[in-house]
DNA sequence: AACCAATATTCAAACGTTTGAATCTTGGTG
DNA sequence: CACCAAGATTCAAACGTTTGAATATTGGTT
């Protein structure tokens, strides 16, 4: 009834059907300070009609007029990666207090689709955006769009702090020296390593809190047992590298008791290739990961790896973010900041101290 | 520097900085007809000095002018479950030739957080809506206010026609026969199934699916052997009720050699319970899923499972969602409709012949 | 009776676009 | 030279809000 030509209720109709202005039933409505100035009597009459007739305030007009958007870009680099989502959930937990909404796209590992969702987030005038990276993320020159801008940015999953950009990831050497030492605890002196690829940020770090690790329990490890993972990589090639590398090592015969796979998927991969050949894990042969997502906990046996807190991550990235919005209210400058989670440990089955001490015995079988 | 108030480029910084009106380099930056009357020239002296100061229009106003926001909310009822994700990403790619793009939103299994989120939906004016759905979505309230509003609504994973919903699902009964048909083709007699919970809509078709090819196959299911998850479920709780019941199962002591499960996480809960038990899967226990998500994928063994084409329904549930659009547009009427995707078998490592006693022996044949 | 301070409500401009209608240039034609 | 049709550009109103300033309505003091 009360619809004109859109096919939305307004301000306009409301006023209308119960004889206010249009600045009382939005000083109402919007619970504006003045609103308590108006008569409790009208702001009454004014609520129940609104409720009548379903009015919901236009979220651009009034994005348009108070020249805030209330939302904060998401641009995860693959949703499908298992490692996205917990960290996605942290972040709209993070807003939502603040009445903030994620605008949260897929960039699916391509490029393009990054860059062109990334205009598209500031077309939408996003007041800050967070960005879930790994390789994608390696130009420089949608940054400076964004800086032109002045829309607050946080990364999370690599350290950009060297292009001022404020980061959060978890600490990879850390988790790398976890992974080893826990190795070595359970008496295992033969260890191979499936390094990231080259592209991707965490593989370094976490290479080196292995070797650093290694070179303190005096474990020394044999290069040879050392393999690098290809660079193209959707969360799916990890599983395939990690079961090409397990064929790999098999075939080769150098003696290894367990395996510091790159990540969960990589981890699940070499569980295969060694299942494969007849090798029982954990009995003869640990695993271990890394990121702790879903696939690891309910695959059997269970991966033992290290974990990430990622949904504090993504509240943290929140936070972040918003408290840059509002210093940047303040006229306050930007301070760009670091964060290095603490990794956990999370000890499941699929490791176990190795067979017996004759080792070569079995394992060339 | 032509950046007034606002911290970003407006159209009339524009037209200010190069001395058109902004008319005319609205005219020529949106591509609308007029602009083959503009002068060839104009329009690249315009074009140049938008890109230099790094103009991009205003979303909100340009949406609230044209009275379009271009945008689908798309509402996951738990983003955290790999199942969600390819059909987001269906969703997603079959909005972006339109141009339009998905508010997608994570409703983390909660009524309340689903409500709140769907009226931020319609507040931000999405032209269609998308739910992707299981057990939290059986109230019509909000249904009502979206029709109110004239939004159409297309809804993933459950039958809502009745409702006068558009519905998009898998079917789920062809997936229940071809499940048993081929446990039953490989020799199986003695199946256990592990239905759904009995809130979700899925649990019923399939489980029917199963019966109906029971009976067509000559197998007959032991009711003793037939369990029930629980209701309350987020993506978790079905691994875990399917290692109860695999427990349960075996302490019972009556003899079966697979078991249909109700989706691929509680076919893993099952692997797990008897894996702990000692028994082999699939040498002394053949396992089958549904859905065929990441996890089942990776683990070893490989699930065999029902493949449900999830990235195809989300494109044609975006196709859909675009066409009621259109069709409103140009006053057609609303046109509800049903599809049910057909399902696939993909055969694992999860499942093979029973181990060759008395009875199978006989009826390998 | 004039004045004041609350209290209650409305005006009108603005946010950054789009677009139908209006205006201003042209050069070409009769 | 008056006239016209394109061709090029601009006017001005609208989209649905918000909000500082203005106005109208009270009853209460001097």
């Amino acid at each position: 009834m009360g619809q004109r030509k859109s096919g939305h209720v307004t301000l306009h109709d409301v006023a209308r059907a119960c004889g206010y202005s249009v600045s009382t039933v939005s000083i109402v409505l919007s619970e504006a300070p003045l609103s308590q100035n108006v008569a409790a009597s009208t702001r009454e009459r004014i609520r129940k009609m609104a409720r009548q007739l379903g009015y919901h305030p236009d979220a651009f007009a009034r994005s348009l007029r108070r020249r805030r958007s209330q939302t904060i870009g998401v641009l995860a680099y693959d949703l499908s990666d298992p490692f996205c989502t917990p960290i996605v959930r942290g972040i709209q937990d993070g807003l939502q207090p603040a009445h903030f909404v994620p605008l949260l796209i897929d960039a699916q590992t391509q490029r393009k689709l990054f860059d062109s969702y990334l205009r598209m987030i500031l077309e939408r005038r996003a007041e800050g955006v967070i960005v879930i990276a790994s390789w994608i993320f390696q130009e420089t020159n949608l940054l400076a769009d964004i800086e032109k801008n002045h829309v607050p940015i946080v990364i999370v999953g690599r350290d950009l702090t060297g292009r001022n950009i404020s980061s959060l990831l978890v600490d990879n050497e850390a988790g790398g020296e976890m992974s080893l030492r826990h190795l070595r605890d359970l008496g295992h002196r033969h260890i191979a390593v499936i390094r990231g690829p080259e592209e991707l940020f965490d593989s370094e770090p976490r290479w080196a809190g292995v070797q650093r690790a290694a070179a303190a329990s005096g474990v020394s490890i044999d290069e040879r047992l050392v393999f690098q993972l290809p660079n193209l990589m959707d969360s799916f090639t990890g599983f395939e590298g990690g079961l090409a590398f397990a064929r790999q090592m098999l075939a080769s015969r150098r003696p290894f008791t367990a395996v510091i796979a790159f990540d969960d998927l990589t981890a699940l991969g070499v569980v295969r290739g060694l299942t494969e050949a007849g090798r029982r894990v954990p009995q003869d042969c640990s695993v271990v990961g890394f990121d702790d997502v879903l696939p690891a906990m309910v695959a059997t046996p269970s991966i033992t790896t290290i974990h990430q807190p990622l949904k504090e991550m993504g509240l943290l990235a929140a936070a972040w973010t918003l408290q840059a919005i509002e210093a940047r209210e303040k006229g306050a400058g930007k301070r760009i900041q670091l964060h290095q989670a603490a990794p956990q440990l999370v000890v499941r089955e699929s490791t176990a101290p190795p067979a017996s001490k004759e080792k070569s015995k079995k394992q060339q079988a």
